[in-house]
RNA sequence: GGGAGUAUAGCUCAGCUGGUUCAGAGCGCCUGCCUUACAAGCAGGAGGUCACUGGUUCGAACCCUGUUACUCCCACCA
C-alpha cells in the first residue's frame, strides 16, 4: 500500500482515539497489579479548553499512559467542576440578557436554570480533552455537584461542625453595593483613582462629661475654636459618621499630649477615644488615623484589639442608614461631597489635597467595594494546617519543584481560619438551620432536613418551620475533598475503590491554587483518611504569549486549542507544549513550536514510508548491518536510561527531548542510513526484523508523548507486508498502550565511543567535501595516524565507507604528502587530495589547532605542578589531568610534525 | 510593605556532588544541496566576559558578600 509522503492527522487521530474507547483501554477496576492514580483537576464545568489545560492535561496524560506501559493499573478520573461563583455569574449575565433580574426569582426557579445551563454546556470541555488524547477513565466522570459528591460535602461540613471545627463568626467581607453580594477577595480589582485627601479637625472634648452629654451639647462644645484639636487625614469622609475612636503612633511625639483624652467627631459630635496603637504609619498623613470598625478592615481588627463599638452606617446598596443622621438615604459618594460642604461651612476642615491611591471595585459590576461586617461560616484551620505542613516538610509529599514547598510554609505558618460561606445560590447550600426559640435563635447542623427536623423536635420541643441557612459553600470546601469523593471514601470510608486507588500518585496543577486545593486536598487527606492524597505534586507553569504575557480573554492572546490540534495534530501540540515546558516555569508559547511537533511526527512518518518499502533478500547479514543494529541498540538503551531518570525527576521535556534526539538522529539520520540498501537491491531478514524491533520499540518510548502517531505507526510495522493479518490484528485489541515500556538494559560504552569516533571522521570528511565544493558522489580515501587505542574506529570501517563515501581507509605511520588532515582526538585522519590543498590555509588551520592546544596543555601543567592541587584533589581527578596532558602532548607533536611537514 | 525566585548563545532552557577538551541542547540564523523515506527534508557552519562586584578555593557558570534588573506570591496604607 503507498503512504502519503506527508502524515496527514486527522483521520488518525479520530480513529485511535475511537478505538481505545471502544476496547475500553482507558477503564480501570481494582486488581492485583499496583495502582497509578491520576484525579484531574476539575475544569470549571462550564468552561471552554485554554492552553493551561492544554500543557495541564497533556502532562497528567504522558504520566498516566507512561505508568500503564509499566504494568501498572493506571487509573485517571475526570471530572468537573460546579464553580459557583464563576457558573452563577454566568448564568446570571445568561438572565439578564433574557431580560430576566436574578433578584425577581425564587433560590429554585434560579437553581433551575443554573442546572439547565450546566446540562447545555457542561463537559464540553472533556469533549475537547478526547481530542488531546487524554486516556481518562470517562466512565469515572464526576462532578462536583453530583449525588455521590454532594453527600460528601455536607457529611463533611456536619462532621467538622460537630468537632468543633466549623463556627459562625463575624467578618469583613467584600461587598458589591451593585450585585449585592459579597465577593471574594479574587474578584475585587484593585484600580489606581484620582480623589482628594481631606484634613479634618478632632477637636479635643476637654470637659469629660461630654461623652455622656447628647449632640446638642457635643455640637456646641465642638465650635468653641478656643480648644485644641488634632487633624485626621481621610480619603472617605462620609464614614466619620461610623467613628469611634482615633488613633495614632504610641511614639509619636507630637501627639504625647493627647494621651488618655478624648476627641470629638467633627459634624457628628460624638466624643470618642484616643487609642495608641503602632499600626499607625507616622509618615503618613498627619499621622492620625480615624478609627470605624465597621467599614475598613485594619479599623475592624483595631476595633477588636480595644474593644471599641461598631457602627455601620451603610444600607447594602451603598446607601447610608439611619446612622447617617442628616444624609441617611444618601448615597455615599454623593454624601462624600454633601459632608464636606458642611464640614467646610463648619471651619473643620484643615486642607485638601490631590490623593492617589487604589480602590477595590467589583470585577463583575465595576461598583466600588464596600467592606462590610457580616456573619459568615468559618472552618479552623489550625490543627489541619499543622499535619498538612509536616507531610510536605519531611516528603511524604514531594513538589517539583522543590521551590514552592518554601511557598507553602510561608502559607501554613499565617494561615488564617478558612471562610467557607459565600453569598451564592449555586453550589451546596449549607446544612444549618435556623429556628426561634423564647425569642432565641438556634441553630441546628443536620445532614437534611428532616434530620434537623428531628433535632428540632428533641431539643427544643419545636415543631415549628426551620429556615435553612441561604448561603453555599465556598467552591473549594468540595474541590478539597474530590481525591476521596471520586472514590466514594467519604460515605464508605472502607469500600475496595478508596482502599485501592487511594492515596494517588501524581498531582498535576497550577502553582496559584497551591493554596486554595494542594494545601486543602492535604488537609482533608489527613482528617478523612489519615493519609495524604498524593505523594507527588507537579506544578506546571503558566501559559504565556511571545511577549510573556499571560493569556486572558481580554487581551485575545491565547490561541484556541482546537484550532492548533487542527493545524497541527493534537501529537503536534503536546510535543509543543512539553518541549517548553520544565516543571515550574512558565512557558512563552508559540505556535511555531507545535510545527516542531508536527514536523517530527512527519519525520517518523517517513521513517515507517521508508521501512515499508524494503524488499527482503536471501543475502546474510553483513558486517556493517551487524553492527550497525548493535550499535543502536546500545544507544537505545543508553537513552532509555536517561529518560528514566528524567521521569524520576519528573523533568519531562528532558526526556521528551532525549527521545526526540534518539528518534530522530540517532535512529532515522544514522541507523537508517547505516543499513539503507542501495536503490533497488533488499535487505538481509535479519537487519530487517532487527530495524522492525527497534522501530517499535522507539513507538513504544515515544508513545506517552504521542499517542497517535506512535499508535498508526506501531500497528503499522506488526502488520507490514501482512495485509491479510491486519484485520485480525486489530480485532485482537492490540493497542501500543498496552504493551510494555522498554527498560534500560546494560550496554557497552565502548561500542557508543567508538562510534562517536566514526562518526567525527565520516563529519570531519564530509566537511572536507563541502568546504571544498566536492560532490558526495565522488569517492575519496581516508588514512589515519592512531597513537592511542582510544581512537580507533576498525569495527565501524563499512560504515564510515558507505556514509562519507569513502573508497578505503588505511592506517599509515606518516602524513601521506599532499592530503587534507583533521584531528578526532589524538587520531590524525587525512584525505589525500593535493590538487586541493591550500598549504596557507592549511597552514593557518593547523596553527590556530596548535595555539590552541598549546594554551590547553599550560593550563593543564600548571595545575599539575601545583603541590596543592595534587596534595588536595581527588586522585581521580588528577588520573584525569594526567591523561589530558598526554593526550595535549601527543596532539601538539602531530601538529608539529604536520605544520613542518608542509612549511 | 513582607516573602520567594530568576539572570548562561538571537529565543526557550539544561548544566546534578565545585574537577573530563566545560561552556551544552532544541529552535532560529548562515552556507551548500529538490542525493529515490521525508525541503515539514539532508549535509556542514557561525554564535556566549555564564548580569555586575568582591570573596572562599589548588581550581568557580556552580559556594559566600554586596549591587543591578526582572518575575511570582501574599498583604495593602488611611
Amino acid at each position: 500500500m503507498e503512504l502519503a509522503s506527508k502524515y496527514d492527522p486527522r483521520a488518525i487521530e479520530e480513529k485511535w482515539y475511537q478505538f481505545w474507547l471502544d476496547k475500553k483501554l482507558f477503564h480501570s477496576e481494582p486488581d492485583n497489579r499496583v495502582p497509578y492514580t491520576i484525579v484531574i483537576p476539575p475544569p470549571n464545568v462550564t468552561g471552554v479548553l485554554h492552553m493551561g489545560h492544554m500543557l495541564n492535561n497533556t502532562i497528567q496524560d504522558v504520566l498516566v499512559r507512561r505508568a500503564r506501559m509499566q504494568g501498572k493499573n493506571a487509573c485517571w478520573v475526570p471530572g468537573t467542576d460546579h464553580a459557583s461563583i464563576a457558573t452563577e455569574a454566568k448564568v446570571v449575565k445568561m438572565l439578564a440578557e433574557k431580560g430576566i433580574d436574578k433578584r425577581s426569582l425564587s433560590r429554585d426557579e434560579f437553581l433551575k436554570y443554573a442546572w439547565e445551563w450546566k446540562e447545555q454546556y457542561g463537559g464540553i470541555i472533556l469533549k475537547q480533552l478526547r481530542k488531546l488524547g487524554a486516556s481518562c477513565d470517562w466512565d469515572r466522570t464526576a462532578f462536583t455537584m453530583d449525588d455521590v459528591r454532594y453527600e460528601s460535602v455536607i457529611r463533611v461540613f456536619v462532621d467538622l461542625y460537630n468537632k468543633g471545627l466549623i463556627y459562625r463568626g463575624v467578618r469583613m467581607v467584600n461587598w458589591d453595593p451593585q450585585a449585592l453580594t459579597a465577593v471574594s477577595d479574587e474578584e475585587v480589582v484593585y484600580k489606581e483613582s484620582h480623589g482628594k485627601l481631606f484634613y479634618l479637625r478632632y477637636y479635643v472634648a476637654d470637659n469629660e462629661t461630654s461623652s455622656h452629654q447628647d449632640s446638642e451639647t457635643a455640637r456646641s462644645l465642638e465650635v468653641s475654636k478656643s480648644q485644641k484639636y488634632i487633624v485626621v487625614a481621610t480619603t472617605r469622609p462620609e464614614t466619620i459618621m461610623g467613628d469611634t475612636a482615633v488613633c495614632v503612633h504610641p511614639e509619636d511625639e507630637r501627639y504625647q499630649w493627647l494621651r488618655g483624652k478624648k476627641v470629638i467627631v467633627p459634624g457628628v459630635g460624638r466624643v470618642v477615644p484616643i487609642i495608641m496603637d503602632e499600626y499607625v504609619d507616622r509618615e503618613f498623613g498627619t499621622g492620625a488615623l480615624k478609627i470605624t470598625p465597621a467599614h475598613d478592615i485594619n479599623d475592624y481588627n483595631l476595633g477588636m484589639k480595644y474593644g471599641l463599638e461598631s457602627i455601620d452606617i451603610f444600607n447594602d446598596n451603598g446607601t447610608l442608614n439611619e446612622h447617617g443622621g442628616k444624609y441617611a438615604g444618601m448615597d455615599r459618594f454623593a454624601c462624600r461631597k454633601a459632608i464636606m460642604k458642611d464640614l467646610e461651612e463648619a471651619g473643620l476642615v484643615e486642607k485638601t489635597e490631590d490623593y492617589t491611591n487604589k480602590v477595590g471595585h467589583s470585577e463583575r459590576t465595576d461598583a466600588v467595594i464596600e467592606p462590610k461586617l457580616s456573619a459568615q461560616w468559618f472552618l479552623k484551620m489550625e490543627g489541619l494546617a499543622k499535619k498538612a505542613l509536616e507531610v510536605v516538610e519531611d516528603d511524604t509529599i514531594r513538589f517539583h519543584p522543590a521551590k514552592f514547598k518554601n511557598t507553602y510554609r510561608h502559607w501554613l505558618e499565617n494561615i488564617k481560619d478558612w471562610c467557607i460561606s459565600r453569598q451564592l445560590w449555586w453550589g451546596h447550600r449549607i446544612p444549618a438551620w435556623y429556628l426561634d426559640v423564647n425569642g432565641r435563635v438556634e441553630t441546628i447542623v443536620a445532614h437534611n432536613e428532616d434530620e434537623a427536623k428531628k433535632i428540632a423536635t428533641e431539643k427544643y420541643n419545636y415543631t415549628g418551620a426551620l429556615r435553612q441557612d441561604e448561603d453555599v459553600l465556598d467552591t473549594w470546601f468540595s474541590s478539597w475533598l474530590w481525591p476521596i469523593s471520586l472514590f466514594d471514601g467519604i460515605r464508605n470510608p472502607d469500600n475496595p475503590e478508596i482502599n485501592y486507588y487511594y492515596p494517588t500518585a501524581d498531582l498535576i496543577t497550577a502553582p496559584d491554587i497551591i493554596f486554595f486545593w494542594v494545601a486543602r486536598m492535604i488537609m482533608a487527606g489527613e482528617e478523612y483518611r489519615k493519609d495524604v492524597p498524593f505523594k507527588n505534586v507537579y506544578f506546571t507553569g503558566i501559559v504565556r504569549d511571545k511577549l510573556g504575557r499571560k493569556m486572558s480573554k481580554q487581551l485575545g492572546n491565547s490561541p484556541d486549542p482546537i484550532e492548533l490540534m487542527e493545524k497541527y495534530g493534537a501529537d503536534g501540540v503536546r510535543m509543543g507544549m512539553l518541549l517548553t515546558a520544565p516543571a515550574g516555569n512558565d512557558l512563552p508559547f508559540d505556535e511555531a513550536i507545535c510545527e516542531q511537533g508536527r514536523n517530527f511526527s512527519n519525520k517518523l512518518w517517513n521513517a515507517l514510508r521508508l521501512v515499508s518499502g524494503w524488499q527482503i533478500g536471501d543475502a546474510q547479514q553483513s558486517a556493517e548491518n551487524a553492527v550497525a543494529v548493535q550499535w543502536m541498540e546500545q544507544r537505545m538503551a543508553q537513552v532509555i536510561e536517561e529518560i528514566e531518570k528524567d521521569f524520576d525527576q519528573y523533568r519531562l521535556s528532558e526526556a521528551l527531548m532525549a527521545s526526540y534526539k534518539l528518534a530522530w538522529d540517532d535512529f532515522c539520520s544514522w541507523y537508517l542510513e547505516m543499513v539503507k540498501p542501495a536503490y533497488g537491491t533488499p535487505i538481509d531478514r535479519e537487519t530487517y526484523d532487527a530495524t522492525i524491533s527497534i522501530f517499535s520499540r522507539l513507538m513504544l518510548l515515544l508513545h506517552p508523548f504521542m499517542p497517535f502517531v506512535t499508535e498508526e505507526i506501531w500497528h503499522a510495522l506488526q502488520t507490514i507486508g501482512k495485509d491479510d493479518e491486519k484485520a485480525a490484528f486489530i480485532n485482537a485489541n492490540f493497542s501500543i498502550m498496552n504493551q510494555h515500556m522498554p527498560t534500560s538494559v546494560f550496554y557497552d560504552q565502548r561500542m557508543l565511543d567508538e562510534f562517536d569516533t566514526a562518526r567525527e571522521v565520516i563529519a570531519g570528511v564530509r566537511n572536507i567535501r563541502n568546504t571544498r565544493n566536492l560532490s558526495p558522489k565522488e569517492a575519496l580515501e581516508v588514512s589515519f595516524i592512531a597513537v592511542d587505542d582510544r581512537y580507533r574506529f576498525a569495527n565501524f570501517n563499512g560504515i564510515v565507507q558507505k556514509l562519507a563515501n569513502v573508497s578505503a581507509i588505511n592506517e599509515v605511520k606518516e602524513k601521506p604528502a599532499g592530503a587534507i588532515s583533521f584531528m578526532v582526538g589524538t587520531m590524525e585522519c587525512f584525505v589525500p587530495m593535493p590538487e586541493n590543498v591550500n598549504k596557507d590555509e592549511e597552514l593557518k588551520k593547523l596553527q590556530d589547532e596548535l595555539k590552541y592546544a598549546e594554551g590547553f596543555l599550560n593550563s593543564v601543567l600548571k595545575k599539575l605542578s601545583n603541590e596543592k592541587f595534587v596534595g588536595g584533589a581527588p586522585a581521580a581527578v588528577i588520573e584525569k589531568e594526567r591523561n589530558k596532558q598526554r593526550d595535549a602532548e601527543t596532539k601538539i607533536a602531530a601538529l608539529k610534525a604536520q605544520i613542518a611537514a608542509l612549511s
